[in-house]
DNA sequence: AGTCCACAGGAAGGGCAGGCGA
DNA sequence: TCGCCTGCCCTTCCTGTGGACT
């Protein structure tokens, strides 16, 4: 035997440390939603109309990452759907995520992403944005009885495409005669509904759920629920689930968050080949968790963004300008063999990349010496050196 | 109070890729 | 096949801006 088949096979002889490693996947959905029982009830309330044929309130569902808005709306659809499977009335469900970028994440995309959904079908690029709306209705008004569109991360499509869009969909019932739409639109920022068009505002929030941040206390009890049906018994060392729920309630009560580093700390003592899961795993899961989003995030940009990135990961200490960035990523794009951007269009990159969390990019005016970005790294020094050495190796530079 | 810097960021338009219809 | 149309990425041109300096 090979010493790789003998490693797979000592592999494979190891007792794992998990029971059922999906149960602590961030997509996996629970029988039994801690915590959120009135928000589920409202929704179930608002919704419930549908399984007679009538169309349900638009709803807005808001609160920060990792409260379990996506994770209760789904939720309340699949039971919905269940139940309108087995009686008279036709319901469809429709979730889309309008962050994700190259889908939904333009007018043309997300017309041409519903429609797909729906059972249309509309090329990637080519037809006029008009003629993927015709195509999208056309699809709504075969499916007849009740579609529930849902929304995901609407204020991220929003501010990018303004919100003609959703107006255009709050509006759709008036066109169609044997299909009835109700939207529930998903938002992480509270403040979304002030910048959007007051029609727009009256239509979609019509009704309106709340989700606050978990605390501390009901971090853990979602945090038990899931180790009890994840992990093997007897592996978790005492204070881990204390450790993530605090660390997770200290950014926000995100339950997304205190999964992961469960997840991540039980792969990394298994990885190890450990009996027990510490806290000092969390605590390099919370590390590595970090890098893995930055390096995903960097690895996601197109070129000229990764060069951009590695000017200024690659500059002197001390205080970096756009115009600085610009004279150094310039010869480091020729290096790369490309022709550089402009200095435009580098600035809209430079503001990207601050969205994505990889800098901090902060308009600052110099007064005499003109108005300008402050750039800045803040990530843990290993991340960078990371960054750089993929993005060296990319580029050859 | 007025000037001036170094950009930020809006608007318009060009080039390209790709679909549609004749 | 070809002309036309569109979305997307990018450039070009432009106006706006906060605060140090005079």
């Amino acid at each position: 035997m090979s010493s790789l088949q003998e490693k797979f096979t000592e592999y494979l002889e190891r007792e794992s440390i998990f029971k059922n490693k999906d149960v602590l996947s961030t997509n996996f959905h629970p029988d039994n939603i801690l915590h959120r029982d009135k928000q589920v009830d409202e929704l179930a309330s608002i919704l419930a109309p549908c399984l007679k044929g009538n169309d349900p309130s638009n709803v807005f569902v808001y609160g920060t990452v990792g409260t379990g808005k996506t994770l209760v709306t789904k939720h309340v659809c699949e039971e919905l759907m269940k139940v309108a499977g087995n009686g008279s009335s036709k319901l469809n469900v429709v979730y889309i995520n309008c962050k994700m970028k190259k889908v939904a994440d333009t007018e043309y995309r997300l017309s041409a992403k519903l429609a797909r959904e729906l059972g249309a079908e509309v090329p990637a690029t080519g037809l006029p944005t008009d003629a993927v709306y015709e195509r999208f209705f056309e699809a709504l008004e075969d499916k007849t009885g009740v579609v529930i569109l849902v929304l995901d991360e609407i204020d991220a499509l929003v501010r990018k495409i303004g919100d003609d869009f959703l107006y255009n969909l709050t509006r759709v019932n008036d066109d169609l005669k044997s299909t009835k739409v109700s939207l529930i639109g998903i938002s992480n920022d509270l403040n979304f509904v002030d910048y959007i068009d007051a029609r727009v505002k009256s239509s979609l929030s019509e009704e309106e759920i709340i989700f606050p941040p978990y605390d501390g206390m009901e971090l853990k009890r979602i945090l038990k629920q899931r180790c009890e049906e994840g992990f093997n018994e007897e592996v978790l060392d005492n204070g881990v689930i204390s450790k993530c729920s605090a660390l997770a309630a200290s950014e926000h009560g995100d339950a997304r968050r205190a999964i992961d580093l469960l997840r991540v700390a039980g792969e990394l003592a298994e990885r190890e080949d450990e009996k027990k899961v510490t806290t000092k795993h969390v605590d390099r899961a919370q590390d590595k968790i970090e890098k893995d989003r930055v390096v995903e995030a960097v690895r996601s940009q197109p070129k000229h963004s990764q060069i951009i990135l590695y000017t200024i990961i690659n500059m002197d200490e001390g205080e970096i300008h756009t115009g600085d960035v610009y004279k150094d990523y310039q010869d480091m794009a020729r290096r790369a063999g490309s022709k550089p951007l402009t200095q435009r269009r580098v600035s809209d990159l430079i503001a990207e990349l601050d969205m994505l969390g990889v800098i901090n990019a902060r308009v600052v005016s110099k007064g005499r010496y003109g108005r300008t970005r402050k750039i800045s790294v803040d990530l843990d020094k290993s991340i960078v050196e990371k960054l750089d050495n993929i993005l060296k190796n990319k580029f050859y530079i």
